[in-house]
DNA sequence: TGAAATGTTGGGGCG
DNA sequence: ACGCCCCAACATTTC
Protein backbone atom coordinates (compact mmCIF):
# COMPACT_ATOMS: atom_id res chain seq x y z
CA UNK A 1 0.00 0.00 0.00
CA UNK A 2 1.18 3.51 -0.68
CA UNK A 3 2.38 6.08 2.06
CA UNK A 4 -0.51 8.32 2.50
CA UNK A 5 -0.20 11.89 4.28
CA UNK A 6 -3.69 13.11 5.37
CA UNK A 7 -4.90 16.95 5.63
CA UNK A 8 -7.56 16.98 7.81
CA UNK A 9 -9.41 20.32 7.13
CA UNK A 10 -11.85 21.67 10.03
CA UNK A 11 -12.40 25.32 10.45
CA UNK A 12 -9.94 26.19 7.62
CA UNK A 13 -12.46 25.81 4.91
CA UNK A 14 -10.21 27.18 1.81
CA UNK A 15 -6.98 25.92 -0.08
CA UNK A 16 -5.39 29.52 -0.32
CA UNK A 17 -3.25 30.24 2.17
CA UNK A 18 -3.58 27.60 4.52
CA UNK A 19 -0.73 26.81 6.50
CA UNK A 20 -1.34 23.50 7.36
CA UNK A 21 -1.92 22.29 3.96
CA UNK A 22 1.03 24.14 2.35
CA UNK A 23 3.02 22.24 4.81
CA UNK A 24 1.92 19.05 4.00
CA UNK A 25 2.22 19.60 0.46
CA UNK A 26 5.59 20.99 1.09
CA UNK A 27 6.77 18.04 3.07
CA UNK A 28 5.28 15.38 1.54
CA UNK A 29 3.65 13.52 -1.01
CA UNK A 30 0.62 11.56 -1.76
CA UNK A 31 -1.23 14.27 0.49
CA UNK A 32 -5.16 12.92 1.16
CA UNK A 33 -7.06 16.35 2.08
CA UNK A 34 -10.28 14.91 4.39
CA UNK A 35 -13.03 16.63 6.11
CA UNK A 36 -15.12 14.92 9.14
CA UNK A 37 -18.96 16.16 9.53
CA UNK A 38 -18.41 15.28 13.30
CA UNK A 39 -21.28 14.03 14.98
CA UNK A 40 -20.54 14.63 18.33
CA UNK A 41 -21.16 18.00 17.10
CA UNK A 42 -23.84 17.84 15.01
CA UNK A 43 -26.14 15.50 16.88
CA UNK A 44 -26.07 18.68 19.67
CA UNK A 45 -27.77 20.63 17.28
CA UNK A 46 -32.03 20.53 17.59
CA UNK A 47 -32.19 22.26 13.92
CA UNK A 48 -31.98 20.19 11.37
CA UNK A 49 -32.34 23.71 9.36
CA UNK A 50 -28.89 25.13 9.77
CA UNK A 51 -27.21 27.64 7.64
CA UNK A 52 -24.14 26.76 9.27
CA UNK A 53 -23.83 22.75 8.19
CA UNK A 54 -25.09 24.11 4.90
CA UNK A 55 -22.59 27.00 4.46
CA UNK A 56 -19.38 24.25 5.58
CA UNK A 57 -20.97 21.79 2.52
CA UNK A 58 -21.52 24.30 0.22
CA UNK A 59 -17.63 25.31 1.15
CA UNK A 60 -16.54 22.00 0.77
CA UNK A 61 -17.82 21.66 -2.78
CA UNK A 62 -15.74 24.46 -4.25
CA UNK A 63 -12.70 23.10 -2.34
CA UNK A 64 -13.67 19.39 -3.62
CA UNK A 65 -13.72 21.51 -7.13
CA UNK A 66 -9.85 22.84 -5.99
CA UNK A 67 -8.65 19.27 -5.53
CA UNK A 68 -9.99 17.89 -8.89
CA UNK A 69 -8.37 20.15 -11.01
CA UNK A 70 -5.39 19.03 -9.66
CA UNK A 71 -6.98 15.23 -10.45
CA UNK A 72 -7.61 14.49 -7.04
CA UNK A 73 -10.63 14.62 -4.51
CA UNK A 74 -11.93 15.59 -1.15
CA UNK A 75 -12.85 12.87 1.33
CA UNK A 76 -15.46 14.20 3.05
CA UNK A 77 -16.81 11.65 5.73
CA UNK A 78 -19.39 12.01 8.88
CA UNK A 79 -18.74 10.16 12.36
CA UNK A 80 -17.10 10.73 15.47
CA UNK A 81 -13.24 11.83 15.02
CA UNK A 82 -11.86 9.12 16.71
CA UNK A 83 -14.44 5.98 14.78
CA UNK A 84 -13.18 8.17 11.09
CA UNK A 85 -9.40 7.77 12.24
CA UNK A 86 -9.56 4.35 13.27
CA UNK A 87 -10.96 3.71 9.82
CA UNK A 88 -9.11 5.48 7.95
CA UNK A 89 -5.57 3.80 9.41
CA UNK A 90 -6.97 0.33 8.59
CA UNK A 91 -7.65 1.51 4.42
CA UNK A 92 -4.51 3.53 4.32
CA UNK A 93 -0.84 3.22 4.74
CA UNK A 94 -0.68 6.27 6.46
CA UNK A 95 2.65 8.15 7.21
CA UNK A 96 0.93 11.95 9.04
CA UNK A 97 -1.85 13.81 9.56
CA UNK A 98 -1.38 17.36 8.99
CA UNK A 99 -4.25 19.97 10.59
CA UNK A 100 -4.17 23.52 11.24
CA UNK A 101 -4.29 24.27 15.22
CA UNK A 102 -8.19 24.92 16.94
CA UNK A 103 -8.00 26.75 20.40
CA UNK A 104 -11.31 25.86 21.94
CA UNK A 105 -11.67 23.26 24.92
CA UNK A 106 -13.74 20.43 22.38
CA UNK A 107 -11.08 20.70 19.74
CA UNK A 108 -8.38 20.29 22.05
CA UNK A 109 -9.88 17.25 23.77
CA UNK A 110 -10.51 16.00 20.50
CA UNK A 111 -7.06 16.22 18.99
CA UNK A 112 -5.63 15.07 22.28
CA UNK A 113 -7.04 11.77 21.50
CA UNK A 114 -6.52 11.55 18.07
CA UNK A 115 -2.91 12.48 18.93
CA UNK A 116 -3.03 9.13 21.71
CA UNK A 117 -4.92 7.26 19.09
CA UNK A 118 -2.04 7.80 15.90
CA UNK A 119 0.78 7.78 18.30
CA UNK A 120 0.12 3.82 18.77
CA UNK A 121 0.51 3.77 15.15
CA UNK A 122 3.24 5.74 14.71
CA UNK A 123 1.85 8.16 13.02
CA UNK A 124 2.73 11.90 13.21
CA UNK A 125 0.47 14.41 13.87
CA UNK A 126 0.97 17.74 13.09
CA UNK A 127 -0.70 21.02 13.74
CA UNK A 128 -0.35 24.25 12.41
CA UNK A 129 -0.82 27.70 13.33
CA UNK A 130 -3.44 29.32 10.78
CA UNK A 131 -6.12 30.80 12.75
CA UNK A 132 -4.54 33.54 14.14
CA UNK A 133 -1.32 35.72 12.94
CA UNK A 134 -0.14 35.35 17.10
CA UNK A 135 -1.14 32.51 19.04
CA UNK A 136 -0.63 31.13 22.52
CA UNK A 137 2.84 31.92 23.50
CA UNK A 138 3.77 34.39 21.24
CA UNK A 139 2.17 37.52 23.03
CA UNK A 140 2.89 36.84 27.08
CA UNK A 141 3.64 39.04 29.90
CA UNK A 142 7.25 39.93 30.89
CA UNK A 143 7.00 37.53 33.56
CA UNK A 144 5.99 34.88 30.90
CA UNK A 145 1.84 34.81 32.12
CA UNK A 146 -0.85 35.25 29.65
CA UNK A 147 -2.47 38.58 29.38
CA UNK A 148 -5.75 38.71 30.98
CA UNK A 149 -6.39 42.36 30.77
CA UNK A 150 -6.97 44.06 26.58
CA UNK A 151 -4.73 46.95 26.27
CA UNK A 152 -1.39 45.84 27.29
CA UNK A 153 -2.39 42.83 25.16
CA UNK A 154 -3.09 44.77 21.94
CA UNK A 155 -0.11 46.96 22.49
CA UNK A 156 2.19 44.24 23.11
CA UNK A 157 0.46 42.19 19.77
CA UNK A 158 1.50 45.21 17.52
CA UNK A 159 5.10 45.76 18.94
CA UNK A 160 5.33 41.78 17.89
CA UNK A 161 3.42 42.05 14.23
CA UNK A 162 5.36 42.30 11.18
CA UNK A 163 3.71 42.95 8.02
CA UNK A 164 6.87 42.25 6.55
CA UNK A 165 6.73 38.81 7.93
CA UNK A 166 3.41 37.60 7.42
CA UNK A 167 3.46 34.61 5.65
CA UNK A 168 0.98 33.81 2.74
CA UNK A 169 1.20 29.87 1.67
CA UNK A 170 0.40 30.13 -1.94
CA UNK A 171 0.02 26.32 -3.10
CA UNK A 172 0.35 27.33 -6.87
CA UNK A 173 3.95 27.00 -6.69
CA UNK A 174 3.75 23.16 -5.10
CA UNK A 175 3.74 20.64 -7.87
CA UNK A 176 -0.15 19.51 -8.15
CA UNK A 177 0.96 15.80 -8.22
CA UNK A 178 1.63 15.82 -4.72
CA UNK A 179 -2.13 14.91 -3.61
CA UNK A 180 -3.79 11.39 -4.44
CA UNK A 181 -5.59 10.14 -7.17
CA UNK A 182 -8.31 9.05 -5.30
CA UNK A 183 -11.67 9.75 -6.27
CA UNK A 184 -14.34 10.46 -3.37
CA UNK A 185 -18.29 11.03 -3.74
CA UNK A 186 -19.31 13.92 -1.46
CA UNK A 187 -22.31 13.08 1.25
CA UNK A 188 -25.26 15.38 0.17
CA UNK A 189 -26.65 17.45 2.88
CA UNK A 190 -29.54 15.30 3.36
CA UNK A 191 -27.07 12.24 3.91
CA UNK A 192 -25.76 14.15 6.55
CA UNK A 193 -29.45 14.62 8.43
CA UNK A 194 -30.15 18.49 7.23
CA UNK A 195 -31.68 20.41 5.28
CA UNK A 196 -31.70 23.43 2.55
CA UNK A 197 -32.16 26.75 4.09
CA UNK A 198 -33.33 30.02 2.49
CA UNK A 199 -30.41 32.37 4.38
CA UNK A 200 -28.16 34.22 3.15
CA UNK A 201 -24.73 34.26 3.55
CA UNK A 202 -22.73 37.43 3.92
CA UNK A 203 -20.23 38.33 1.34
CA UNK A 204 -16.94 39.66 2.68
CA UNK A 205 -16.66 43.60 2.40
CA UNK A 206 -13.04 44.68 2.75
CA UNK A 207 -13.53 47.58 0.04
CA UNK A 208 -11.66 50.97 0.72
CA UNK A 209 -14.69 52.99 1.32
CA UNK A 210 -15.61 50.21 4.21
CA UNK A 211 -12.64 50.29 5.95
CA UNK A 212 -12.14 54.00 5.36
CA UNK A 213 -15.14 55.10 7.13
CA UNK A 214 -15.20 52.07 9.51
CA UNK A 215 -14.43 53.88 12.89
CA UNK A 216 -17.13 55.80 12.23
CA UNK A 217 -20.00 53.76 10.89
CA UNK A 218 -19.09 50.39 12.88
CA UNK A 219 -21.72 51.32 15.39
CA UNK A 220 -24.79 52.26 13.45
CA UNK A 221 -26.72 48.74 13.08
CA UNK A 222 -28.30 50.85 10.13
CA UNK A 223 -25.73 51.38 8.00
CA UNK A 224 -24.17 48.54 6.76
CA UNK A 225 -20.39 50.02 7.79
CA UNK A 226 -18.98 46.50 8.98
CA UNK A 227 -17.05 43.95 6.73
CA UNK A 228 -19.41 40.94 7.22
CA UNK A 229 -16.30 38.68 7.54
CA UNK A 230 -17.11 37.10 10.94
CA UNK A 231 -18.52 33.84 9.55
CA UNK A 232 -15.73 33.33 7.06
CA UNK A 233 -13.18 33.67 9.62
CA UNK A 234 -15.14 31.28 11.43
CA UNK A 235 -15.34 28.84 8.94
CA UNK A 236 -11.71 30.03 7.64
CA UNK A 237 -13.17 30.80 4.04
CA UNK A 238 -10.54 33.65 3.96
CA UNK A 239 -7.57 33.58 5.85
CA UNK A 240 -6.94 36.07 8.80
CA UNK A 241 -3.23 36.83 7.33
CA UNK A 242 -5.13 38.28 3.78
CA UNK A 243 -8.02 40.13 6.31
CA UNK A 244 -4.72 42.07 7.83
CA UNK A 245 -3.07 42.46 4.57
CA UNK A 246 -5.93 44.23 2.86
CA UNK A 247 -7.05 46.37 5.99
CA UNK A 248 -3.85 47.51 7.78
CA UNK A 249 -3.19 50.34 6.33
CA UNK A 250 -6.71 51.10 5.67
CA UNK A 251 -8.07 51.07 9.35
CA UNK A 252 -6.55 50.88 13.09
CA UNK A 253 -10.12 50.79 14.27
CA UNK A 254 -10.85 47.27 12.35
CA UNK A 255 -7.23 45.76 13.13
CA UNK A 256 -8.20 46.72 17.02
CA UNK A 257 -11.44 44.03 16.53
CA UNK A 258 -9.16 41.64 14.72
CA UNK A 259 -6.80 41.35 17.44
CA UNK A 260 -9.90 41.21 20.36
CA UNK A 261 -10.74 38.05 18.38
CA UNK A 262 -7.39 37.22 18.89
CA UNK A 263 -7.47 38.27 22.58
CA UNK A 264 -10.31 35.54 23.18
CA UNK A 265 -8.92 32.58 21.72
CA UNK A 266 -5.61 33.20 23.65
CA UNK A 267 -8.45 33.45 26.78
CA UNK A 268 -10.05 30.50 25.95
CA UNK A 269 -6.66 28.53 25.16
CA UNK A 270 -5.24 29.38 28.52
CA UNK A 271 -8.72 29.56 31.07
CA UNK A 272 -10.30 26.85 28.73
CA UNK A 273 -12.72 26.88 31.94
CA UNK A 274 -13.99 30.38 31.16
CA UNK A 275 -16.69 28.99 28.30
CA UNK A 276 -18.81 27.47 31.20
CA UNK A 277 -17.82 29.56 34.27
CA UNK A 278 -17.28 33.54 35.42
CA UNK A 279 -13.77 34.27 34.58
CA UNK A 280 -13.79 36.03 37.98
CA UNK A 281 -15.52 33.48 40.10
CA UNK A 282 -17.26 35.66 42.69
CA UNK A 283 -19.29 36.38 40.08
CA UNK A 284 -20.84 32.72 39.97
CA UNK A 285 -22.60 33.99 43.37
CA UNK A 286 -24.68 36.16 41.68
CA UNK A 287 -28.63 34.99 42.02
CA UNK A 288 -29.64 34.81 38.53
CA UNK A 289 -33.60 34.96 38.66
CA UNK A 290 -33.61 32.94 35.52
CA UNK A 291 -37.52 33.71 34.43
CA UNK A 292 -37.75 31.37 31.78
CA UNK A 293 -41.31 33.79 30.52
CA UNK A 294 -39.10 36.65 30.37
CA UNK A 295 -36.08 34.52 28.43
CA UNK A 296 -38.63 33.73 26.45
CA UNK A 297 -39.39 37.38 25.38
CA UNK A 298 -36.30 38.14 25.08
CA UNK A 299 -35.31 35.48 22.76
CA UNK A 300 -38.18 36.08 20.41
CA UNK A 301 -37.93 40.30 20.56
CA UNK A 302 -40.88 41.21 22.47
CA UNK A 303 -39.59 43.05 25.34
CA UNK A 304 -41.08 46.17 24.92
CA UNK A 305 -37.33 47.69 24.41
CA UNK A 306 -37.39 48.64 20.78
CA UNK A 307 -33.64 48.63 19.99
CA UNK A 308 -33.38 44.94 21.93
CA UNK A 309 -36.41 43.37 19.99
CA UNK A 310 -35.08 44.86 17.02
CA UNK A 311 -32.08 43.15 17.76
CA UNK A 312 -32.90 39.52 18.46
CA UNK A 313 -35.12 39.49 15.72
CA UNK A 314 -32.54 40.43 13.23
CA UNK A 315 -31.13 37.25 15.19
CA UNK A 316 -33.80 35.18 14.15
CA UNK A 317 -34.61 36.02 10.46
CA UNK A 318 -31.19 36.59 9.62
CA UNK A 319 -28.77 34.34 11.79
CA UNK A 320 -26.56 37.61 12.07
CA UNK A 321 -27.21 40.67 15.05
CA UNK A 322 -25.29 43.95 14.22
CA UNK A 323 -22.20 44.17 16.91
CA UNK A 324 -23.36 47.15 18.71
CA UNK A 325 -26.99 45.57 19.09
CA UNK A 326 -25.54 42.37 20.69
CA UNK A 327 -23.50 44.36 23.30
CA UNK A 328 -27.77 46.16 24.27
CA UNK A 329 -29.60 42.83 24.34
CA UNK A 330 -26.82 41.13 26.37
CA UNK A 331 -26.69 43.87 29.27
CA UNK A 332 -30.30 43.98 29.11
CA UNK A 333 -30.92 40.07 29.60
CA UNK A 334 -27.89 40.16 32.09
CA UNK A 335 -28.92 43.39 33.83
CA UNK A 336 -32.26 44.13 33.61
CA UNK A 337 -33.54 40.54 33.34
CA UNK A 338 -30.83 39.26 35.80
CA UNK A 339 -30.58 35.96 33.19
CA UNK A 340 -27.67 34.03 33.24
CA UNK A 341 -25.31 35.03 30.70
CA UNK A 342 -24.82 31.43 30.12
CA UNK A 343 -28.54 31.43 28.84
CA UNK A 344 -27.78 34.03 26.18
CA UNK A 345 -24.55 32.81 25.30
CA UNK A 346 -26.30 29.07 24.57
CA UNK A 347 -29.26 30.76 22.49
CA UNK A 348 -26.36 32.94 20.28
CA UNK A 349 -24.62 29.44 20.22
CA UNK A 350 -27.70 27.92 18.26
CA UNK A 351 -28.47 31.46 16.21
CA UNK A 352 -25.45 32.78 15.05
CA UNK A 353 -23.78 31.53 11.21
CA UNK A 354 -20.45 33.66 12.52
CA UNK A 355 -20.91 31.53 16.33
CA UNK A 356 -17.72 31.50 17.57
CA UNK A 357 -17.20 30.01 21.43
CA UNK A 358 -14.24 32.27 22.06
CA UNK A 359 -15.71 35.12 21.31
CA UNK A 360 -19.26 34.85 22.14
CA UNK A 361 -17.85 33.49 25.45
CA UNK A 362 -15.70 36.45 25.88
CA UNK A 363 -18.43 39.13 24.70
CA UNK A 364 -21.29 37.79 26.92
CA UNK A 365 -18.64 37.68 30.13
CA UNK A 366 -17.44 41.27 29.14
CA UNK A 367 -21.10 42.49 29.30
CA UNK A 368 -22.62 40.24 32.30
CA UNK A 369 -19.24 41.59 33.87
CA UNK A 370 -18.18 38.29 34.74
CA UNK A 371 -15.52 38.25 32.24
CA UNK A 372 -11.72 39.43 32.20
CA UNK A 373 -10.83 43.03 31.32
CA UNK A 374 -14.63 43.45 31.48
CA UNK A 375 -17.09 46.34 32.33
CA UNK A 376 -17.65 46.70 35.92
CA UNK A 377 -20.86 45.57 36.76
CA UNK A 378 -22.30 48.67 37.61
CA UNK A 379 -21.98 50.07 33.76
CA UNK A 380 -25.69 49.15 32.88
CA UNK A 381 -26.58 50.25 28.98
CA UNK A 382 -30.04 52.37 29.00
CA UNK A 383 -31.64 51.15 25.86
CA UNK A 384 -33.16 54.40 25.22
CA UNK A 385 -29.54 56.03 25.66
CA UNK A 386 -28.30 53.31 23.50
CA UNK A 387 -31.11 54.40 20.77
CA UNK A 388 -30.38 58.22 20.69
CA UNK A 389 -26.88 57.34 20.35
CA UNK A 390 -26.57 54.73 17.77
CA UNK A 391 -30.05 54.37 15.63
CA UNK A 392 -31.31 58.29 16.45
CA UNK A 393 -33.36 58.02 12.98
CA UNK A 394 -35.10 54.63 14.68
CA UNK A 395 -34.07 53.40 10.92
CA UNK A 396 -33.20 49.85 12.33
CA UNK A 397 -36.18 49.74 14.56
CA UNK A 398 -38.54 50.34 12.13
CA UNK A 399 -37.07 47.97 9.85
CA UNK A 400 -36.93 44.93 12.30
CA UNK A 401 -40.09 46.04 15.03
CA UNK A 402 -42.20 47.46 12.47
CA UNK A 403 -45.53 47.58 14.73
CA UNK A 404 -43.18 49.53 17.28
CA UNK A 405 -45.62 52.25 17.51
CA UNK A 406 -49.12 50.34 17.00
CA UNK A 407 -50.78 48.99 20.07
CA UNK A 408 -49.94 45.76 18.68
CA UNK A 409 -46.32 46.36 20.34
CA UNK A 410 -45.67 45.03 24.21
CA UNK A 411 -45.38 47.05 27.19
CA UNK A 412 -41.68 47.38 28.46
CA UNK A 413 -41.38 43.45 30.55
CA UNK A 414 -39.57 45.74 33.10
CA UNK A 415 -39.48 49.61 33.84
CA UNK A 416 -35.71 50.72 33.20
CA UNK A 417 -35.05 52.65 36.21
CA UNK A 418 -36.27 49.57 38.75
CA UNK A 419 -34.31 47.24 36.26
CA UNK A 420 -31.68 49.10 36.39
CA UNK A 421 -31.42 49.65 40.68
CA UNK A 422 -32.26 45.68 40.78
CA UNK A 423 -29.27 44.72 38.96
CA UNK A 424 -27.23 47.35 40.60
CA UNK A 425 -28.85 45.40 44.00
CA UNK A 426 -28.42 42.03 43.28
CA UNK A 427 -24.90 42.17 41.67
CA UNK A 428 -23.48 44.28 44.71
CA UNK A 429 -25.10 41.78 47.47
CA UNK A 430 -23.08 39.34 45.65
CA UNK A 431 -20.26 40.54 45.14
CA UNK A 432 -19.79 42.15 48.60
C1' DT B 1 -17.01 49.42 24.13
C1' DG B 2 -22.08 53.89 30.39
C1' DA B 3 -25.35 56.27 32.83
C1' DA B 4 -27.14 58.70 36.71
C1' DA B 5 -26.38 61.60 40.50
C1' DT B 6 -24.15 65.28 42.27
C1' DG B 7 -21.24 69.37 42.11
C1' DT B 8 -19.59 73.71 39.89
C1' DT B 9 -19.74 77.62 37.04
C1' DG B 10 -21.45 81.50 34.82
C1' DG B 11 -24.88 84.13 32.16
C1' DG B 12 -29.16 86.39 32.44
C1' DG B 13 -33.60 87.93 34.47
C1' DC B 14 -35.29 90.42 38.06
C1' DG B 15 -36.18 93.31 42.11
C1' DA C 1 -24.58 98.32 40.61
C1' DC C 2 -25.82 94.52 43.49
C1' DG C 3 -27.65 90.23 45.37
C1' DC C 4 -30.46 86.54 44.48
C1' DC C 5 -32.32 82.89 41.92
C1' DC C 6 -32.77 79.87 38.02
C1' DC C 7 -30.86 76.81 35.06
C1' DA C 8 -28.13 75.26 31.27
C1' DA C 9 -23.68 73.53 30.41
C1' DC C 10 -20.06 71.24 31.84
C1' DA C 11 -17.22 68.48 35.22
C1' DT C 12 -16.78 65.09 38.74
C1' DT C 13 -18.31 61.27 41.46
C1' DT C 14 -20.82 57.42 42.14
C1' DC C 15 -23.11 53.28 41.00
Amino acid sequence: MKKTTIFWHRRDLRTDDNHGLYEALKNEGSVLPIFIFDTEILDELEDKKDARIEFIHEHLKEIKTFYQKHNSSLLVLHGKPKDVFKKLTEDYDIKSVYTNRDYEPYAQKRDREIYDLLKEKDIEFKGYKDHVVLEKGEVLKDDGDPYVVFTPYSRKWREKFNLDELPNYKIDDLTPNLFTTDSFEMPSLEDLGFEKTDVDFPEIDLSKSTLENYAEDRDIPAVKGTSRLSVHLRFGTISIREAIRRSIKKSDTFVTELIWREFYQMIIYHFPKSATSSFKSKYDKIEWRNNEKEFEAWCEGKTGYPIVDAGMRQLNETGYMHNRVRMIVASFLTKHLLIDWRWGEAYFAQKLLDYELASNVGGWQWASGSGCDAAPYFRIFNPYTQTKKFDPQRKYINKWVPEVDSEDYPEPIVDHKEGRERALATYKSALS
